[in-house]
DNA sequence: ACTAGTCTAATTTTT
DNA sequence: TTAGACTAGT
């Protein structure tokens, strides 16, 4: 969805019927919504009615005459977001559609396109994500002959870390070794220099990260003008899972309410899982001194769960350390008790997971009304064969991302270049794609077309030896045609993937095929942005996971398979929860105190998503890296619990002959094929980039030969070449 | 001096 | 499945 930032027209909406009533909502809930102004704080617990609660809240507000683009809602997720604005809609109408609603980083990213000039931030910023700031890392690494020959040097992903820490702690480097990374400490003047180095390259060349998007919003609100212009804009704010946000974004709240003073902020801190990310929970016991007079709410009764599953989450949460929420009740009766199952192995709790699913299918409940959680990305690979095998349909969430891949970065990397030529980072990606150019020849060449005003005429007067002249002149003639005559980004992409495609057959040469798929994946998602600055954005604010046909009806019944992060705020029928063994949940990288009492709270988010039934499961062997074998110890969090709270099973209904074929794999999509004219060799055809030219060969399946007047012989693959006969 | 190819180790969670 | 080290080749 697009917004803009300060959109015309404000119509407030004539109803006779209140919308909010009374009848909506409990009494708790009724006065969160309806308290128009002055700073609420909401200690929402789960399945407490938050959601249902700030929707109301939004209606009540419209009702009352305020105009919608005056509300800012904030949330953890875009997704979140629109969800909760097309709620509102049902209640009140499209209007809603005009309330700015999104993550901080996202409502950042809108403003400080317009506002950054005051900081000298040009409008076109590129956002980089993470393995971005680990490539400049890399790059100045390099360049400062940091750490060679050194093994005990921090790795590129640990530096990000730090340093992002060390912005979003806003504690000072030296200060973070001490506490928590003593054994980088003879590191320190070092990693000192790369921050410096990592901080002036992105405002070099145009680059924004995560932690810009908030430390810059907080900067712009410093000053006086743009504070009032803002805060005057936004006259009621709203802050969802504020458990999960840290200092910087406590201090924007606290900024843009400067006039008003009208936020409301809701959370629970039994459900803070971010603070890896920075987070803090203290942000929310602390929102009254932030906010002098506000008010609390705090809600309490779980609409969600039965009472059998709130009764083992209070007692996973009630053994916490530090927390401030009571026990949550439930009156929804009955209700089984929630199941603990000690399967074999890894293989055995993927068979037990598919039997229940296919079993509770069975009795009715949809596919799209069950889940699998699991704390990592890859613990459901297994589970995913399994799956495969059974023909059960699956979504995946969290976990890799489509950007995530070499090639879509590669296919990135053109279009970031076409909005911000001085991105260097994605210049850099697109040199060494050249045969014969590695990363000494591209710092010459970035090194000359350094702080340019046309980056590409330098390129083009650039002394490239005759051993990759070629390639790179090719390279110089796309990006001149891409940024030339106003093309469509769907036609920009088809000339960026028939310069790329020979690239990519090349380098990916054993599996090109299979990333492909990813590549038609990227278009697909393209065809959905107005303009290439806002899908670039979204790429990088909002990934899209990988692996998800975009193409797919959305009613589609399907089993939802999920990292807990990603499950915050949904709920199923029935959630299995898998791999509680010490090492996977809780991680074993949770080693001090604070860690442990998160795994324990992912814990609890990740139960408290569940309706009806609730599944723990747990290997009792557990396969290492190196194939050996181990025995599985279950979670603490589980194993402490007292008897009788779960109903412990073993073994499976499946006969032991049960085998699983071999070589099962998901079945092949197939292609679909899209008309095109048939070519024959000899035919006269016409290409939009490279002229006119011959087909020289035909390659199947969808592929052709051609010779070109102007560019030499190209194979082009007829799914992306706009290649039209001549004659 | 530089690039390209091969081998080996290791892999949280997300804006 | 890729990131990094190491080696061979230009």
């Amino acid at each position: 969805m697009q917004q803009t930032l300060f959109p015309m027209g404000a119509t407030p909406p004539q109803k006779a019927e209140p919308v909010v009533s009374e009848q909506d909502l409990n009494p708790a809930q009724y006065q969160a919504a309806t308290t128009m102004s002055g700073p609420v704080l909401v200690i929402a617990g789960a399945g407490s009615g938050k959601t249902r609660t700030l929707v109301y809240r939004m209606a009540h507000l419209i009702e009352q005459g305020i105009a919608p683009e005056k509300i800012l809602l904030l949330t953890f997720t875009r997704k979140a977001a629109q969800e909760m604005l097309h709620r509102a809609s049902f209640l009140i109408d499209e209007s809603c559609q005009r309330v700015m609603g999104g993550t901080f980083h996202a409502v950042s990213n809108l403003l400080l396109r317009r506002y950054g000039h005051h900081l000298g931030f040009a409008p076109n910023f590129t956002i980089i994500d993470r393995s971005d700031a680990e490539g400049i890392v890399n790059l100045l690494k390099s360049s400062l002959a940091m750490g060679v020959a050194n093994r005990r040097f921090p790795s590129k992903r640990v530096i990000i870390n730090l340093i992002s820490k060390s912005v979003n702690k806003s504690t000072p480097l030296g200060e973070l070794l001490d506490d928590e990374f003593g054994h980088l400490a003879e590191f320190l003047d070092d990693l000192v220099r790369l921050y410096d180095h990592y901080r002036k390259f992105k405002l070099e060349h145009g680059l924004m990260d995560y932690d810009d998007l908030l430390v810059n919003w907080q900067r712009i609100l410093e000053i006086p003008e743009v504070q009032l212009e803002i805060s005057n804009r936004f006259s009621h704010v709203m802050v969802d899972e504020y458990q999960d946000t840290n200092r910087i974004q406590a201090g924007i709240v606290r900024a843009i309410a400067h006039t008003h003073d009208n936020v409301m902020v809701v959370g629970d801190d039994s459900q803070s899982i971010y603070s890896f990310r920075g987070a803090d929970f203290k942000n929310i016991m602390e929102f009254p001194d932030l906010f002098p007079g506000t008010k609390i709410i705090r809600l309490e009764e779980n609409y969600r769960s039965c009472q059998p599953i709130l009764t083992v989450t209070n007692a996973v949460i009630e053994r916490a350390a530090q927390r401030y929420t009571k026990s949550l009740f439930s009156r929804i009766e009955g209700g089984e008790q929630p199941v603990l199952m000690g399967a074999r192995d890894e293989s055995e709790q993927a068979r037990f997971v598919v039997e229940r699913i296919l079993a509770h299918q069975q009795e009715g409940m949809p596919l799209r009304e069950m889940a699998v959680l699991f704390r990592s990305g890859f613990h459901s690979y297994k589970l995913e064969m399994e799956l495969n095998h059974r023909q059960v349909p699956f979504e995946k969430r969290g976990g890799l991302k489509l950007t995530e891949s070499a090639h879509t970065k590669d296919l990135l990397s053109f279009l970031r270049v076409t909005c911000n030529p001085s991105d260097h980072l994605s210049w850099n990606r697109l040199l060494l794609l050249l045969d014969k150019v590695g990363p000494k020849t591209v710092q010459k060449i970035l090194g000359t077309i350094k702080g340019a005003d046309d980056p590409l005429t330098m390129l083009k007067a650039y002394p490239a030896a005759p051993t990759w002249r070629k390639g790179f002149s090719e390279l110089v003639d796309l990006l001149v045609s891409l940024l030339g005559q106003g093309l469509s980004p769907l036609e920009q992409f088809d000339l960026v993937m028939e310069y790329y495609q020979p690239i990519f057959e090349r380098i990916y040469h054993d599996d090109y095929p299979r990333r492909m798929r990813d590549l038609e994946q990227l278009r697909v998602v393209l065809g959905e942005y107005p303009d290439l600055q806002s899908l670039i954005d979204a790429t990088a604010l909002d990934p899209p996971d990988s692996g998800v046909d975009h193409q797919a009806d959305a009613s589609d019944d399907r089993l939802i398979l999920s990292t807990v992060h990603s499950a915050k705020g949904l709920e199923w029928d029935a959630v299995f929860i898998i791999h509680l063994v010490e090492g996977k949940f809780p991680s074993g990288q949770a080693e001090l105190p604070d860690q442990l009492e998160e795994e324990r709270r992912l814990l609890y988010v990740a139960a408290t998503r569940a309706k009806k039934n609730l599944y723990f499961i747990y290997p009792r062997q557990v396969v290492g890296y190196d194939r050996s074998l181990s025995m599985g110890t279950l979670s603490p969090f589980l194993a402490e619990l007292p008897p009788g709270l779960l109903s412990t099973r073993s073994g499976l209904t499946t006969p032991p002959g049960y085998r699983r074929s071999p070589a099962s794999r998901a079945p092949e999509i197939p292609r679909q094929s899209k008309a095109s004219p048939t070519f024959t060799v000899g035919m006269a055809v016409k290409h939009p980039f490279f002229g006119e030219g011959k087909v020289e060969a035909v390659v199947p399946p969808r592929s052709v030969d051609v010779q070109f007047l102007r560019h030499g012989r190209k194979t082009l693959h007829l799914d992306y070449a706009k290649l039209e006969v001549v004659g």
